[in-house]
DNA sequence: TTTATAGGAATGAATATTCATTCCGTTTTT
DNA sequence: AAAAACGGAATGAATATTCATTCCTATAAA
Protein backbone atom coordinates (compact mmCIF):
# COMPACT_ATOMS: atom_id res chain seq x y z
CA UNK A 1 0.00 0.00 0.00
CA UNK A 2 2.75 2.63 0.90
CA UNK A 3 5.12 1.49 -1.39
CA UNK A 4 3.91 2.94 -4.55
CA UNK A 5 3.27 6.16 -3.03
CA UNK A 6 7.41 6.24 -1.70
CA UNK A 7 7.96 4.75 -5.33
CA UNK A 8 6.20 7.93 -6.55
CA UNK A 9 8.03 10.72 -4.47
CA UNK A 10 11.01 8.97 -4.98
CA UNK A 11 10.81 9.15 -8.37
CA UNK A 12 9.42 12.15 -9.28
CA UNK A 13 11.30 14.03 -6.93
CA UNK A 14 14.85 13.36 -8.85
CA UNK A 15 13.36 14.14 -12.30
CA UNK A 16 11.78 17.76 -11.57
CA UNK A 17 14.70 18.49 -9.33
CA UNK A 18 17.30 17.87 -11.34
CA UNK A 19 15.81 19.46 -14.31
CA UNK A 20 15.14 22.93 -11.85
CA UNK A 21 18.66 22.28 -10.83
CA UNK A 22 20.36 22.17 -14.24
CA UNK A 23 18.49 25.48 -14.91
CA UNK A 24 19.61 26.92 -12.14
CA UNK A 25 23.16 25.82 -12.62
CA UNK A 26 23.80 26.97 -16.18
CA UNK A 27 21.75 29.98 -14.84
CA UNK A 28 24.68 30.93 -12.21
CA UNK A 29 27.05 30.30 -15.06
CA UNK A 30 26.41 32.42 -17.13
CA UNK A 31 25.22 35.04 -14.98
CA UNK A 32 28.13 35.16 -13.59
CA UNK A 33 30.42 35.03 -17.01
CA UNK A 34 27.82 37.60 -19.19
CA UNK A 35 25.69 39.24 -16.11
CA UNK A 36 22.17 39.05 -16.37
CA UNK A 37 20.88 41.37 -18.87
CA UNK A 38 23.31 39.81 -21.24
CA UNK A 39 22.04 36.19 -20.23
CA UNK A 40 19.02 35.53 -22.51
CA UNK A 41 16.42 32.68 -21.87
CA UNK A 42 17.18 30.81 -24.37
CA UNK A 43 20.64 30.53 -23.86
CA UNK A 44 20.50 29.07 -20.30
CA UNK A 45 17.96 26.58 -22.03
CA UNK A 46 20.28 25.33 -24.37
CA UNK A 47 23.04 25.37 -21.31
CA UNK A 48 21.08 23.64 -19.35
CA UNK A 49 19.10 21.04 -22.08
CA UNK A 50 16.13 22.23 -21.85
CA UNK A 51 13.50 23.75 -23.94
CA UNK A 52 13.00 27.34 -23.42
CA UNK A 53 9.26 26.65 -22.39
CA UNK A 54 10.48 24.62 -19.37
CA UNK A 55 12.14 27.32 -17.57
CA UNK A 56 8.92 28.46 -16.72
CA UNK A 57 7.51 25.80 -15.53
CA UNK A 58 9.93 26.28 -12.65
CA UNK A 59 10.14 30.16 -12.72
CA UNK A 60 7.84 32.51 -13.22
CA UNK A 61 10.23 34.88 -15.17
CA UNK A 62 13.78 35.53 -16.09
CA UNK A 63 13.34 38.41 -12.49
CA UNK A 64 12.00 35.75 -10.09
CA UNK A 65 14.96 32.70 -11.48
CA UNK A 66 17.67 35.56 -10.65
CA UNK A 67 16.00 36.15 -7.02
CA UNK A 68 16.00 32.78 -6.22
CA UNK A 69 19.39 31.42 -7.44
CA UNK A 70 20.37 35.18 -5.45
CA UNK A 71 19.39 33.86 -2.46
CA UNK A 72 20.12 30.44 -2.68
CA UNK A 73 23.62 31.67 -2.79
CA UNK A 74 23.69 34.08 -0.07
CA UNK A 75 22.19 31.80 1.93
CA UNK A 76 24.12 28.69 1.59
CA UNK A 77 27.37 31.09 2.14
CA UNK A 78 26.32 32.49 5.14
CA UNK A 79 25.93 29.00 6.90
CA UNK A 80 28.98 28.60 5.69
CA UNK A 81 30.73 31.10 7.70
CA UNK A 82 28.67 30.66 10.35
CA UNK A 83 29.06 26.82 10.35
CA UNK A 84 31.78 25.87 13.55
CA UNK A 85 32.19 29.26 13.90
CA UNK A 86 34.97 29.69 16.55
CA UNK A 87 33.21 32.08 18.96
CA UNK A 88 35.89 31.75 21.67
CA UNK A 89 38.91 31.72 19.98
CA UNK A 90 41.35 34.41 19.08
CA UNK A 91 40.27 37.11 16.76
CA UNK A 92 42.98 35.68 14.36
CA UNK A 93 41.81 32.18 14.46
CA UNK A 94 38.27 33.86 13.59
CA UNK A 95 38.94 35.87 10.45
CA UNK A 96 40.77 32.44 9.09
CA UNK A 97 37.70 30.55 9.46
CA UNK A 98 35.83 33.31 7.60
CA UNK A 99 38.56 33.27 5.15
CA UNK A 100 38.52 29.44 4.49
CA UNK A 101 35.18 29.68 4.54
CA UNK A 102 35.41 31.90 1.39
CA UNK A 103 37.66 29.84 -0.03
CA UNK A 104 35.76 26.58 0.33
CA UNK A 105 32.36 28.43 -0.78
CA UNK A 106 34.16 29.31 -3.76
CA UNK A 107 35.44 25.85 -4.52
CA UNK A 108 32.31 24.01 -3.69
CA UNK A 109 30.45 26.60 -5.64
CA UNK A 110 32.87 27.80 -8.63
CA UNK A 111 30.47 31.23 -9.99
CA UNK A 112 28.51 31.92 -6.91
CA UNK A 113 30.49 34.35 -4.87
CA UNK A 114 31.68 35.98 -8.07
CA UNK A 115 27.63 35.90 -9.16
CA UNK A 116 26.32 37.45 -5.79
CA UNK A 117 29.48 40.18 -6.01
CA UNK A 118 28.79 41.51 -9.44
CA UNK A 119 24.95 41.48 -8.79
CA UNK A 120 24.50 42.63 -5.05
CA UNK A 121 23.47 46.32 -6.43
CA UNK A 122 21.41 45.21 -9.26
CA UNK A 123 18.20 46.94 -10.03
CA UNK A 124 16.31 43.99 -10.09
CA UNK A 125 16.95 42.55 -6.85
CA UNK A 126 13.98 42.23 -4.99
CA UNK A 127 13.71 43.04 -1.10
CA UNK A 128 13.98 39.00 -0.09
CA UNK A 129 17.41 39.42 -1.86
CA UNK A 130 18.13 42.38 -0.07
CA UNK A 131 17.74 41.09 3.21
CA UNK A 132 19.20 38.01 2.87
CA UNK A 133 22.01 40.40 1.89
CA UNK A 134 22.42 42.32 4.58
CA UNK A 135 22.52 39.47 7.25
CA UNK A 136 25.45 38.18 4.97
CA UNK A 137 27.08 41.54 5.98
CA UNK A 138 26.36 41.79 9.63
CA UNK A 139 27.90 38.63 10.19
CA UNK A 140 30.80 40.06 8.95
CA UNK A 141 30.26 43.37 9.96
CA UNK A 142 30.18 42.01 13.66
CA UNK A 143 33.57 39.81 13.21
CA UNK A 144 35.28 43.35 12.47
CA UNK A 145 33.04 45.63 15.02
CA UNK A 146 33.88 43.16 18.03
CA UNK A 147 37.84 42.82 16.32
CA UNK A 148 37.91 46.46 16.38
CA UNK A 149 36.50 46.74 20.25
CA UNK A 150 39.14 44.79 21.52
CA UNK A 151 42.08 46.66 19.60
CA UNK A 152 42.94 44.25 17.10
CA UNK A 153 41.41 45.49 13.95
CA UNK A 154 42.12 48.58 12.32
CA UNK A 155 39.77 51.73 13.37
CA UNK A 156 38.05 51.81 9.70
CA UNK A 157 34.63 51.65 8.82
CA UNK A 158 33.26 47.90 8.93
CA UNK A 159 32.27 48.37 5.85
CA UNK A 160 35.00 49.93 4.12
CA UNK A 161 36.95 46.74 5.68
CA UNK A 162 34.04 44.04 4.35
CA UNK A 163 34.59 46.04 0.93
CA UNK A 164 38.89 45.99 0.73
CA UNK A 165 38.63 42.39 2.11
CA UNK A 166 35.96 41.12 -0.32
CA UNK A 167 37.04 43.38 -3.38
CA UNK A 168 40.62 42.21 -3.10
CA UNK A 169 39.11 38.67 -2.48
CA UNK A 170 37.04 38.56 -5.43
CA UNK A 171 39.03 40.15 -8.04
CA UNK A 172 41.30 37.55 -7.51
CA UNK A 173 39.27 34.78 -7.74
CA UNK A 174 38.30 36.20 -11.14
CA UNK A 175 41.82 35.84 -11.66
CA UNK A 176 41.80 32.06 -10.67
CA UNK A 177 38.67 31.60 -12.72
CA UNK A 178 40.22 33.16 -16.15
CA UNK A 179 43.64 31.08 -15.55
CA UNK A 180 45.67 33.69 -15.29
CA UNK A 181 46.72 32.31 -11.51
CA UNK A 182 46.45 29.22 -9.66
CA UNK A 183 44.64 28.36 -6.31
CA UNK A 184 47.92 26.98 -4.69
CA UNK A 185 47.32 26.51 -0.84
CA UNK A 186 50.32 28.77 -1.45
CA UNK A 187 48.74 31.49 -2.94
CA UNK A 188 45.90 31.43 -0.88
CA UNK A 189 47.74 31.24 2.55
CA UNK A 190 49.78 34.59 0.81
CA UNK A 191 46.64 36.29 0.24
CA UNK A 192 44.85 35.13 3.63
CA UNK A 193 48.35 36.79 5.01
CA UNK A 194 47.62 39.61 2.85
CA UNK A 195 44.19 40.22 3.57
CA UNK A 196 44.90 40.13 7.21
CA UNK A 197 47.17 42.81 7.12
CA UNK A 198 44.74 44.96 5.51
CA UNK A 199 42.47 45.00 8.21
CA UNK A 200 44.31 44.27 11.27
CA UNK A 201 45.24 46.92 13.64
CA UNK A 202 49.20 47.54 13.60
CA UNK A 203 51.30 48.55 16.44
CA UNK B 1 41.26 87.26 -45.58
CA UNK B 2 42.84 85.14 -42.70
CA UNK B 3 39.89 86.01 -40.33
CA UNK B 4 37.12 84.42 -41.56
CA UNK B 5 38.54 81.15 -41.65
CA UNK B 6 40.02 81.28 -38.29
CA UNK B 7 36.40 82.51 -37.25
CA UNK B 8 35.11 79.00 -39.30
CA UNK B 9 37.09 76.86 -37.30
CA UNK B 10 36.79 78.37 -33.79
CA UNK B 11 32.77 78.34 -33.93
CA UNK B 12 32.61 75.04 -35.80
CA UNK B 13 34.43 72.30 -33.78
CA UNK B 14 33.70 73.46 -30.20
CA UNK B 15 30.06 72.41 -31.94
CA UNK B 16 30.69 68.78 -33.07
CA UNK B 17 33.32 68.10 -30.47
CA UNK B 18 30.71 69.20 -26.90
CA UNK B 19 27.95 66.93 -29.01
CA UNK B 20 30.60 64.15 -29.15
CA UNK B 21 31.48 64.48 -25.72
CA UNK B 22 27.88 64.90 -24.36
CA UNK B 23 27.26 61.68 -25.92
CA UNK B 24 30.34 60.35 -24.44
CA UNK B 25 30.29 61.71 -20.81
CA UNK B 26 26.15 60.35 -20.78
CA UNK B 27 27.63 57.17 -21.78
CA UNK B 28 29.82 56.76 -19.11
CA UNK B 29 27.62 57.25 -16.30
CA UNK B 30 24.95 55.25 -17.59
CA UNK B 31 27.51 52.06 -18.34
CA UNK B 32 29.07 52.36 -14.85
CA UNK B 33 25.36 52.88 -12.95
CA UNK B 34 23.52 50.26 -15.27
CA UNK B 35 26.22 48.41 -17.03
CA UNK B 36 26.26 48.25 -20.74
CA UNK B 37 23.34 45.94 -21.53
CA UNK B 38 20.81 47.26 -19.79
CA UNK B 39 21.75 50.88 -20.90
CA UNK B 40 20.01 51.89 -24.16
CA UNK B 41 20.78 53.85 -27.47
CA UNK B 42 17.85 56.14 -26.38
CA UNK B 43 18.44 56.36 -22.81
CA UNK B 44 21.94 57.88 -23.73
CA UNK B 45 20.75 60.10 -26.33
CA UNK B 46 18.13 61.45 -23.67
CA UNK B 47 20.17 62.24 -20.95
CA UNK B 48 22.99 63.69 -23.31
CA UNK B 49 20.29 65.88 -25.16
CA UNK B 50 20.96 64.82 -28.84
CA UNK B 51 18.41 62.43 -30.86
CA UNK B 52 19.31 58.69 -31.15
CA UNK B 53 20.42 59.13 -35.09
CA UNK B 54 22.95 62.15 -33.93
CA UNK B 55 24.84 58.82 -31.62
CA UNK B 56 25.18 56.77 -35.01
CA UNK B 57 27.23 59.70 -36.42
CA UNK B 58 30.17 59.67 -34.09
CA UNK B 59 30.12 56.20 -33.57
CA UNK B 60 29.34 53.33 -35.85
CA UNK B 61 27.55 51.61 -33.32
CA UNK B 62 26.90 50.75 -29.70
CA UNK B 63 30.04 48.57 -29.35
CA UNK B 64 32.39 50.84 -30.96
CA UNK B 65 31.37 53.68 -28.45
CA UNK B 66 31.41 51.48 -25.33
CA UNK B 67 35.39 50.37 -26.70
CA UNK B 68 35.80 54.30 -27.42
CA UNK B 69 34.69 55.13 -24.03
CA UNK B 70 36.75 51.99 -22.52
CA UNK B 71 39.95 53.07 -24.36
CA UNK B 72 39.97 56.91 -23.51
CA UNK B 73 39.72 56.24 -19.77
CA UNK B 74 41.83 53.60 -19.33
CA UNK B 75 44.61 55.65 -21.40
CA UNK B 76 43.83 58.70 -19.26
CA UNK B 77 44.19 56.73 -16.08
CA UNK B 78 47.65 55.30 -17.25
CA UNK B 79 48.78 58.87 -17.99
CA UNK B 80 47.59 59.73 -14.54
CA UNK B 81 49.51 57.22 -12.90
CA UNK B 82 53.08 57.65 -14.93
CA UNK B 83 53.10 61.44 -14.61
CA UNK B 84 55.06 63.04 -12.28
CA UNK B 85 55.93 59.59 -11.16
CA UNK B 86 58.97 59.70 -8.85
CA UNK B 87 61.12 57.03 -10.53
CA UNK B 88 63.91 58.06 -7.69
CA UNK B 89 61.83 58.02 -4.58
CA UNK B 90 61.48 54.94 -1.83
CA UNK B 91 58.71 52.47 -2.59
CA UNK B 92 56.34 53.92 0.21
CA UNK B 93 56.34 56.89 -1.79
CA UNK B 94 55.48 55.53 -5.33
CA UNK B 95 52.64 53.68 -3.86
CA UNK B 96 51.82 56.68 -2.76
CA UNK B 97 52.02 58.60 -5.83
CA UNK B 98 50.47 55.72 -7.50
CA UNK B 99 47.39 55.30 -4.85
CA UNK B 100 47.03 59.16 -5.01
CA UNK B 101 46.48 58.78 -8.97
CA UNK B 102 43.82 56.62 -7.97
CA UNK B 103 41.73 58.86 -6.23
CA UNK B 104 42.56 61.91 -7.94
CA UNK B 105 41.19 60.36 -11.33
CA UNK B 106 38.53 59.28 -9.49
CA UNK B 107 37.60 62.38 -8.46
CA UNK B 108 37.78 63.71 -11.57
CA UNK B 109 36.11 61.11 -13.45
CA UNK B 110 33.68 60.52 -11.10
CA UNK B 111 32.88 56.90 -12.80
CA UNK B 112 35.16 55.98 -14.70
CA UNK B 113 37.23 53.90 -12.56
CA UNK B 114 34.28 51.77 -12.00
CA UNK B 115 33.34 51.88 -15.12
CA UNK B 116 36.70 50.61 -16.63
CA UNK B 117 36.49 47.91 -13.42
CA UNK B 118 32.77 46.51 -14.16
CA UNK B 119 33.45 46.17 -18.12
CA UNK B 120 37.05 44.72 -17.99
CA UNK B 121 36.44 41.50 -19.26
CA UNK B 122 33.46 42.23 -20.95
CA UNK B 123 32.82 40.41 -24.11
CA UNK B 124 32.16 43.00 -26.22
CA UNK B 125 36.01 44.50 -25.55
CA UNK B 126 38.16 44.74 -28.33
CA UNK B 127 41.55 43.85 -29.66
CA UNK B 128 42.86 47.07 -29.04
CA UNK B 129 40.52 47.82 -25.59
CA UNK B 130 42.18 44.53 -24.42
CA UNK B 131 45.50 45.92 -25.03
CA UNK B 132 45.23 49.26 -23.11
CA UNK B 133 44.15 47.61 -20.65
CA UNK B 134 46.76 45.09 -20.30
CA UNK B 135 49.27 48.32 -20.38
CA UNK B 136 48.10 49.51 -18.07
CA UNK B 137 48.66 46.24 -15.61
CA UNK B 138 51.77 46.63 -16.93
CA UNK B 139 52.61 49.83 -15.18
CA UNK B 140 51.24 48.09 -11.93
CA UNK B 141 53.29 45.08 -12.52
CA UNK B 142 56.50 46.77 -12.82
CA UNK B 143 56.17 48.60 -9.94
CA UNK B 144 55.50 45.52 -7.57
CA UNK B 145 58.35 43.25 -9.23
CA UNK B 146 60.79 45.95 -8.69
CA UNK B 147 59.44 46.18 -5.08
CA UNK B 148 59.80 42.59 -4.40
CA UNK B 149 63.25 42.93 -5.95
CA UNK B 150 64.07 44.95 -2.97
CA UNK B 151 62.59 42.92 -0.39
CA UNK B 152 60.25 45.59 0.16
CA UNK B 153 56.97 43.77 -1.56
CA UNK B 154 55.30 40.66 -0.27
CA UNK B 155 56.19 37.60 -1.88
CA UNK B 156 53.23 37.68 -3.97
CA UNK B 157 52.21 37.25 -7.61
CA UNK B 158 51.84 40.59 -9.09
CA UNK B 159 48.86 40.06 -10.56
CA UNK B 160 47.52 39.07 -7.18
CA UNK B 161 48.79 42.26 -5.26
CA UNK B 162 46.98 44.27 -8.35
CA UNK B 163 44.07 42.56 -7.90
CA UNK B 164 43.52 42.59 -3.72
CA UNK B 165 44.46 46.42 -4.31
CA UNK B 166 42.41 47.69 -7.06
CA UNK B 167 39.56 44.96 -5.90
CA UNK B 168 39.44 46.52 -2.42
CA UNK B 169 39.63 49.69 -3.45
CA UNK B 170 37.35 49.73 -6.15
CA UNK B 171 34.86 48.00 -4.05
CA UNK B 172 35.30 50.74 -1.55
CA UNK B 173 34.29 53.81 -3.95
CA UNK B 174 31.23 51.91 -4.87
CA UNK B 175 30.15 52.40 -1.17
CA UNK B 176 31.55 56.03 -1.44
CA UNK B 177 29.66 56.53 -4.95
CA UNK B 178 26.32 54.88 -3.33
CA UNK B 179 26.57 57.21 -0.12
CA UNK B 180 27.11 54.38 2.18
CA UNK B 181 30.24 56.06 3.16
CA UNK B 182 31.88 60.00 2.63
CA UNK B 183 35.60 60.30 1.01
CA UNK B 184 37.02 62.09 3.83
CA UNK B 185 40.81 62.51 3.58
CA UNK B 186 41.17 60.48 6.64
CA UNK B 187 39.05 57.39 5.44
CA UNK B 188 41.19 57.94 2.35
CA UNK B 189 44.51 57.88 4.08
CA UNK B 190 43.61 55.05 6.57
CA UNK B 191 42.51 53.24 3.36
CA UNK B 192 45.71 53.61 1.86
CA UNK B 193 47.68 52.52 4.95
CA UNK B 194 45.22 49.44 4.90
CA UNK B 195 46.13 48.41 0.97
CA UNK B 196 49.80 49.34 1.80
CA UNK B 197 50.20 46.78 4.40
CA UNK B 198 48.27 44.15 2.40
CA UNK B 199 51.02 44.48 -0.21
CA UNK B 200 54.07 45.49 1.84
CA UNK B 201 56.52 42.78 3.17
CA UNK B 202 56.45 42.45 7.06
CA UNK B 203 59.76 41.11 8.77
C1' DT C 1 24.44 95.02 -46.44
C1' DT C 2 21.03 91.81 -47.51
C1' DT C 3 19.47 87.67 -49.60
C1' DA C 4 20.20 83.14 -51.61
C1' DT C 5 22.37 78.66 -51.57
C1' DA C 6 25.20 74.80 -50.43
C1' DG C 7 26.66 71.27 -47.42
C1' DG C 8 27.29 69.25 -43.24
C1' DA C 9 24.95 68.16 -38.78
C1' DA C 10 21.03 66.70 -36.38
C1' DT C 11 16.74 64.60 -35.84
C1' DG C 12 13.32 61.09 -34.75
C1' DA C 13 10.04 58.23 -37.08
C1' DA C 14 10.39 53.82 -39.51
C1' DT C 15 12.62 49.32 -39.91
C1' DA C 16 15.09 45.25 -38.57
C1' DT C 17 16.47 42.54 -34.92
C1' DT C 18 16.53 40.41 -30.52
C1' DC C 19 14.44 38.55 -26.59
C1' DA C 20 11.11 37.26 -22.81
C1' DT C 21 7.15 34.87 -22.63
C1' DT C 22 3.26 32.00 -24.33
C1' DC C 23 1.08 28.25 -26.61
C1' DC C 24 0.23 23.94 -28.26
C1' DG C 25 1.51 19.50 -30.22
C1' DT C 26 4.52 15.60 -28.59
C1' DT C 27 6.56 12.64 -25.24
C1' DT C 28 6.89 10.67 -20.78
C1' DT C 29 5.06 9.21 -16.55
C1' DT C 30 1.56 7.16 -13.76
C1' DA D 1 -5.76 5.83 -21.11
C1' DA D 2 -5.22 10.14 -18.62
C1' DA D 3 -2.31 13.47 -16.76
C1' DA D 4 1.83 15.79 -16.35
C1' DA D 5 6.06 17.45 -18.22
C1' DC D 6 8.53 19.01 -22.26
C1' DG D 7 10.19 21.31 -26.19
C1' DG D 8 10.58 24.69 -29.29
C1' DA D 9 8.09 27.41 -32.71
C1' DA D 10 5.13 31.60 -32.52
C1' DT D 11 4.11 36.10 -30.50
C1' DG D 12 4.63 40.68 -29.16
C1' DA D 13 7.26 44.08 -26.89
C1' DA D 14 11.58 46.33 -26.56
C1' DT D 15 15.77 47.75 -28.79
C1' DA D 16 19.51 48.88 -32.11
C1' DT D 17 20.07 50.93 -36.33
C1' DT D 18 18.78 53.40 -40.62
C1' DC D 19 17.31 57.08 -43.44
C1' DA D 20 14.49 60.71 -45.42
C1' DT D 21 13.90 65.15 -43.91
C1' DT D 22 14.89 69.46 -41.36
C1' DC D 23 17.94 72.78 -39.53
C1' DC D 24 22.17 75.75 -39.26
C1' DT D 25 25.91 78.13 -40.47
C1' DA D 26 29.07 79.86 -43.59
C1' DT D 27 29.99 81.39 -47.98
C1' DA D 28 28.42 83.41 -52.58
C1' DA D 29 25.64 86.48 -55.10
C1' DA D 30 23.12 90.63 -55.62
Amino acid sequence: MFIPQQKEEFFQMPTSTTKRDDILDSALTLFAERGFDATTIPMIATDAKVGAGTIYRYFANKEVLVNTLFQHYVTLFKETLEKDYPEEAGIREQFHHLFQGMIRFTNEHDHALYFIKTHTSAYFLDAGSREQFSHLLMILENFFEAGKQQGQIRELPSKALIAIIFGGFLQLYQLIRVGELEASAELLAGVEESCWDAVRHHS
